[in-house]
RNA sequence: GCGGGGGUGGCCCAGCCAGGUCAAAGGCGAUGGGCUUAGGACCCAUUCUCGUAGGAGUGCGAGGGUUCGAAUCCCUCCCCCCGCACCA
């Protein structure tokens, strides 16, 4: 019979058993550990790219792994089915956007089943559906209950081509995450949820996550914590006090003025109708002009005005003068600083500007500071001057000191600031979750009752391209008030689409619940999630949103987990080289070169990596590979090509050897050799020693999720059973190596694993065997030593005949050294761990027997003592590697092609005998 | 500037946490040989330098240090990537 590796037959043949047979269905069963892998909550766009194939090829090898483990595996897969480019198809192209979506998934699905990714699809959800959405907006009114939703007027970040307000995490770097144009400011009302109240939970249980540090580290400092003290700050004239936050209360004696955010509402206040005003207005306008990015460059010039008020230094009780500033931020703390300029570099280089007086109060302890020829702030430690009764104190306890000072005078306290932001979730889109709320006028902002639930997304609506749509529909916009009866119109706002992944992962455990979004016993057998897989993009957003939905649903009392992911794994972006300009220091589009040379400069460009992009166009479809070289080649190569969280490097050539090794690994795995044989010898045991050897190492990288790591060690099996193949086989230990071969690659790639299982007589699915277990006496450290010592010795044998010009060795003699010369290895070893010392470890030495070979033993010694890893590190014994040389002289008779003799270096004349070392014996080639 | 991750042989990529078995796995590429009508595929060998016997030299971004011994540990510096960035 013979066999060819046909994925297009392979594939579709198992994809269709696994389905049929329900092999990836998950079902609570408290009697075998649990594993829930999930990769993150995909878009569904029409088609997968190389990074879906990575994420996907990632996840259900370890799925996979993990069930060859024992685990009762849950590895769902759904669609983050809202959201705007449904929406501007629907703009664009007239077309529903809940077709248009049903389609992509229907798309998208189905290239992820030609993959053979082990899902159990009978779990699958999508956010679109009624009966997924109507849980966002349950789990909403559960949050306006507990006051963690709530509406405000505030100054948000507007994305004009989405036409939609974006969340602060939602901005990078003053651009629309989803469609990178400049955001603007406006001032709306809009839902919030309050995701600032589980800031501390938030930053503290990071803590005990296996996640990448740096995800983690940028969770840290979004969050931004930091501990210090407002003091307040009366205003001459005016009555007001204002709260300054500032986290160096122990410079407060060198405060000498204040700076206000210019967007302050006092500020408008203080000046109307004053001489600043007009120039106050033209200061704002201008602040206004630049985009929040550009205004808080650091590098920045110091911009700002005095606007005609003072205020007070509570400790000094001087007057200092106010100021508006653009670089303080109005969101962070008071939206004002106290300013010190002897100690801040901002106030420093603002007071420059503006010719403040600078007050040093810390002094450096080895030097003194004079304000006149200062050119910099001093911001390290020291002692306190001009600081009344804290003078001589140490900087650092002055903190607390004075902290303690201003709350007995009521003029201060002790507090904790965090740079996180509430949520913003109100979006002006229509493909969303509608918000369940009912304006009245009588009634204000009522929530719909719980009964009425899901508030459907009506399908009456135009899609103009300018204002909402959901505004457009008078059947959805127009009810009645739940309270009072009266007509009132419906919130026009959605949700964030973040809502609906926030909680998607525990919707799997339990996906048909009734009375509630999920069931809490199902809950709590599966999760937390053991391992999420997916792109370091979502670092904050997504993971920062999910980790406080799980937080705040187990306040509402709807499970008791406080953290959704216990590992997560980001991994690498998928790149392929691009024509890159060295003189213009940029990528070419394919526009700007032309042949081999830039059109911009007209120098040759060069090659350099870059992120597959369509502006570059460096992309590879997907699709293309596993149209010509199928699912599994795709897998492996997508696996081979790097370990999962690092970059990838896409290469043509990669995949076509990669197809070409699995043909090979397929044929050598279905065919048993021609030549049998019932002994056991060398070769056989060698095979057994791979064979364990490769179990010990992948099994450790599969646990490490080196995944690359464990398909190289994998391959080391396939090949040194490929060499085994062609000599005459002991049909148990080929078959054990064999299988194991197919039971490791299995995760990786699965359909042709399968075929081999069946094609070499399994009854059953080889998902449902064992994964191997490592013999460790296989593998033992003497096996290993011993192995090696066959390899190095066949390497110098190699050297020698290079070397020496050999064309074809007739007869090769190897001589184990001496038996006293493995005494006087251990020996060696003993001594050289006591004493370094040529003299002392020479005389420990011929204080024993040895002392008859004195003269060769120095000799010996010097050898040892300028390589001390010469000694070898496992003892064998003279008769060990003796015999042991014996054993394998039919493995070198076969690589070398001409008799092997072996000798015991007693035994011999040869002076080169004598050159024996334990570990290295004599080698003649004649 | 701060934080995180990197820099290994022609290229990619392991090794580093637990120093010696490391001239450094594996893949790609290249060269030679076998096979073949030829090419491809496949198989074998070679692929830092020198060397007619397993040796020597150089070597893991650069420079120092620790050690009998450093790709691996410590210090300093340079470069690349990724986050954050006037956060009071």
């Amino acid at each position: 019979m013979s066999h060819k590796y046909n994925p297009k037959e392979i594939e579709p043949k198992w994809q269709y058993l696994w389905e049929e047979s329900k092999c990836f269905k998950a079902t609570e069963d408290i009697s075998k550990p649990k594993y829930y892998c999930l990769e993150m909550y995909p878009y569904p766009s029409a088609s997968l790219h190389m990074g879906h194939l990575r994420n996907y090829a990632i996840g259900d090898s370890i799925a996979r792994y993990k069930r060859l483990n024992g685990f009762n595996v849950l590895y769902p897969m759904g669609y983050d089915a809202f959201g705007l480019p449904a929406e501007n198809a629907a703009i664009k192209q007239k077309i529903e956007p809940e077709a248009w979506t049903r389609s992509n998934i229907n798309a998208i699905k189905h290239q992820q089943q030609e993959m053979g990714l082990s899902y159990d699809w009978s779990r699958q959800i999508q956010s679109l559906d009624e009966d997924y959405y109507k849980w966002n907006q349950w789990i909403f009114l559960k949050f306006y209950e507990k006051g963690l939703t709530y509406r405000e007027k505030a100054v948000i970040n507007w994305c004009p081509d989405c036409n939609t307000v974006l969340a602060n995490e939602q901005v990078i770097n003053n651009r629309c995450w989803r469609c990178s144009s400049i955001v603007e400011q406006r001032e709306l009302e809009q839902w919030f949820f309050r995701i600032r109240d589980y800031a501390d939970e938030l930053l503290t249980s990071l803590d005990d996550l296996d996640w990448p540090e740096s995800v983690k580290t940028m969770q840290r400092n979004w969050i931004g914590r930091s501990e210090g003290t407002i003091i307040n700050f009366n205003i001459v004239n005016s009555g007001e006090t204002i709260p300054i936050f500032t986290t160096r209360p122990d410079t407060v004696f060198g405060v000498t003025f204040m700076v206000f955010a210019p967007e302050h509402p006092l500020i408008k206040d203080w000046v109307e109708g004053t001489k600043y005003q007009a120039a106050f207005e033209t200061f704002l306008a201008s602040v206004q002009q630049e985009d929040k990015f550009q205004r808080t460059a650091a590098d920045k010039e110091k911009k700002g005005m005095f606007i005609g008020k003072y205020a007070i230094n509570p400790l000094t009780n001087d007057e200092i003068p106010v100021y508006v500033g653009n670089f303080v931020i109005y969101e962070y703390g008071a939206g004002a600083v106290m300013a010190v300029p002897a100690h801040d570099q901002r106030d420093f280089e603002f007071a420059k500007e503006h010719d403040l007086p600078v007050k040093v109060v810390i002094r450096p302890r080895d030097k003194v500071l004079s304000p006149d020829k200062m050119t910099e702030a001093y911001i390290e430690k020291g002692i306190l001057v001009n600081s009344g009764e804290f003078d001589g104190l140490d900087n650092h306890d002055a903190i607390m000191k004075i902290s303690k000072k201003l709350e007995e005078i009521k003029l201060g306290k002790s507090t904790v600031n965090y740079k996180l932001r509430d949520w913003l979730i109100s979006r002006q889109r229509y493909w969303g979750t509608p918000i369940p709320i009912i304006h009245c006028d009588k009634c204000g902002s009522v929530p719909v009752s719980f009964k009425d639930l899901p508030v459907k997304l009506p399908k009456d609506v135009e899609f103009t391209g300018s204002g909402n749509p959901l505004a457009t529909s008078s059947s959805f916009i127009n009810t009645t008030c739940p309270e009072c009866g009266a007509p009132a119109h419906r919130e026009t706002d959605t949700m964030d689409t973040f809502v609906d992944s926030s909680w998607y992962f525990f919707k799997y455990c339990s996906p048909f619940s009734g009375q509630v979004p999920f069931d809490k016993q199902p809950v709590s057998y599966w999760m937390p999630v053991d391992q999420y897989i997916g792109g370091i993009e979502h670092a904050i957003l997504h993971l920062l949103y999910a980790r406080f939905f799980t937080k705040a649903l187990r306040d509402i009392g709807l499970s008791e987990i406080d953290e959704p992911f216990s590992r997560l794994l980001c991994q690498g972006m998928v790149n392929k080289e691009a024509p890159y300009c060295e003189l213009c220091n940029r990528f070419l589009p394919p526009e700007d070169y032309e042949g081999s040379t830039c059109n911009a400069c007209g120098n040759k460009y060069t090659h350099k990596s870059a992120k597959m992009s369509k502006s570059l166009g460096n992309v590879i479809d997907p699709r293309i590979l596993m149209d010509n070289y199928g699912a599994d080649a795709a897998r492996f190569f997508i696996l081979f090509g790097s370990n999962p969280e690092r970059e990838l490097e896409w290469s043509d050539a990669g995949i076509e050897s990669v197809y070409k090794s699995l043909e090979k690994s397929f044929h050598l795995l279905i065919k048993m050799p021609g030549s049998l044989k019932d002994t056991i010898d060398a070769r056989d045991n060698y095979i057994k020693f791979i064979t364990h050897k490769s179990i010990r190492d992948a099994t450790y990288n599969f646990e490490e999720l080196k995944l690359k790591d464990a398909i190289t060690h994998i391959m080391i099996l396939i090949d040194e059973l490929s060499t085994y193949s062609k000599t005459p086989i002991n049909k148990d230990i080929y078959n054990e190596a064999r299988m194991t071969a197919a039971v490791l690659l299995s995760p990786v790639i699965p359909h042709l694993c399968e075929e081999v299982w069946e094609l070499t007589g399994h009854d059953g699915f080889i998902i449902r065997a064992r994964w191997p277990i490592c013999d460790e006496t296989v593998v033992s450290e003497m096996n290993e030593f011993k192995w090696d010592l066959l390899s190095d010795l066949s390497d110098d044998i190699r050297e020698i005949i290079k070397v020496a010009r050999i064309t074809s060795p007739k007869r090769i003699r190897i001589y184990s050294a001496a038996g006293w010369k493995f005494r006087l290895a251990n020996l060696f070893k003993e001594e050289f761990a006591k004493t370094k010392d040529r003299g002392q470890i020479m005389k420990a030495l011929m204080s024993t027997d040895l002392k008859r070979y004195g003269k060769q033993v120095n000799q010996i010694l010097g050898k040892y003592l300028n390589d001390p890893a010469l000694a070898p590190y496992v003892d064998m014994g003279q008769e060990g590697e003796f015999s042991f040389l014996n054993e394998v002289a039919l493995i070198l008779e076969s690589r070398f092609n001409c008799v092997i003799e072996f000798y015991r270096e007693e035994d011999s004349q040869e002076k080169k005998a004598a050159g024996a070392l334990p570990g290295r014996p004599a080698i003649i080639i004649d």
